[in-house]
DNA sequence: TGTACATCAGTGAACGCGCGTTCACTGATGTAC
DNA sequence: TGTACATCAGTGAACGCGCGTTCACTGATGTAC
């Protein structure tokens, strides 16, 4: 299949040039391009620097006037994709003071987001694609607001004693896997007969949780790191 | 970086050609080929016709004589895999009675799999990749001898009265998805600071039992298939 | 036992394509005088 | 108010590359007579 090619003759929008000040608006719609490449298509294969600028109405050099290469494209629009995250994750738990019902509400909202934007959420969560080892400490979801977040709602739930006192980190990171699990799943294999989705991660995430305050305390000796 | 290139005039390993009756004989040097690179570049982008054709030692369009297209041998490489996955949870759980403890035998099982092959995992459960239809209901999980054996557990825990009765789909898509979600996570960001694998997965198993037993008969209500 | 021949397992060269990136350039816009 | 000029936001054409796939072919191997 042909992506993003235009048909016969029709002629491709191009865009006009910015005012001498405004060269950073083009950066803006570059993303932009970029982000609707991948979900209107959904393969990270056709956010190709080509098919982005046709996308911005704009020729393909012009890219490089606003990024340094194809990686750091990329990893802009990662970046951007983080931050709707986590702004829709502190928009669903707004004005919530029990701190379990913040981390379902999340929970929640986690395995929405991943679901109404599977190509973005595939893109930062499920592809090594971060060719750099410089691009993927960036991208590193530990030093994210998201993460941050996570551990930080863990830690009051730990201090409203729903789960044992100790590191934060690796009962973010199992609540974060189970939330993962479950919509990496649901993204690549949606033909199977997954029952009704919100109930479903309700379901799972309430079950993590319950699995987390029993277990975690009993069989934890101290957590060696791995590698 | 370059892939698969030989370096200067180095000569590069040239095929026998198999006898007369033996043309199947080059479809098992292929597949093994193309397996090799996979886990070798970590990319399935590294898997072209040219590259696996020059591994096996054989001119490109050798590969058509046993394959129709690229993504046909890519699907026999994924078949492949879910055949082993599956020979190893069985051996992993052999001779085991306990239900309980063949879940949790297989349950670490699958993840230890994924993490010593985590590139021939991603192309199986991490990947749109199958572009035809076709190809994505050949390769449907739950028409696979994997996904039947963890049924047929699940319901064998059920009748121990381990988990409630009932549709036994929902609890098995359960229990897979916090598999994947541990094995799937630390594939893409392994530099987290993970736990002690065997041991998180252990636990996130163990949790993910009680969660299902407590919670799936309470709040299911039948489950409507979401589209 | 010898030989013509069909078959089988390949090969070499070429096709057209889209890709990331670079180069030399253009032309509108704002500014200095 | 007029004009020369530097700057800025781009453009068009080309580079070399690796890709999937196809075509016409070759030459060893087994078989029929």
């Amino acid at each position: 299949m042909q992506i993003g090619k235009p048909a016969g003759d029709i002629t491709v929008h191009r865009r006009k040039r910015a005012a001498k000040g405004q060269g950073t608006l083009l950066r803006r719609e570059i993303l932009d391009a970029a982000a609707g490449i991948l979900a209107d298509t959904g393969s990270e294969d056709a956010v190709s620097i080509r098919a982005v600028a046709e996308r911005a109405g704009v020729s393909t050099p012009a890219i490089y006037m606003h990024f340094q290469d194809k990686e750091s494209m990329i990893m802009a629009v990662c970046t951007e994709v983080f931050d709707d995250l986590d702004r829709r994750l502190q928009d669903a738990s707004a004005g919530l003071d029990d701190p379990v019902e913040v981390l379902r509400q999340q929970g929640i909202a986690y395995v929405r987001f991943a679901l109404e934007r599977p190509e973005h959420y595939r893109i930062v969560f499920m592809q090594r694609s971060m060719h750099s080892r410089a691009t993927a400490l960036a991208l590193d979801p530990i030093s994210t607001t998201v993460f941050q977040h996570l551990l930080a709602t863990v830690k009051s739930c730990q201090d409203a004693g729903i789960f044992p006192e100790g590191d934060s980190v690796p009962i973010a990171l199992g609540l974060w896997s189970v939330a993962h699990g479950l919509a990496s799943l649901i993204i690549v294999k949606p033909y199977m007969p997954w029952p009704d989705v919100e109930e479903f991660a309700d379901l799972m995430l309430k079950m993590a949780r319950l699995g987390m305050s029993v277990f975690d305390g009993a069989s934890d000796p101290s957590h060696k790191s791995h590698k």
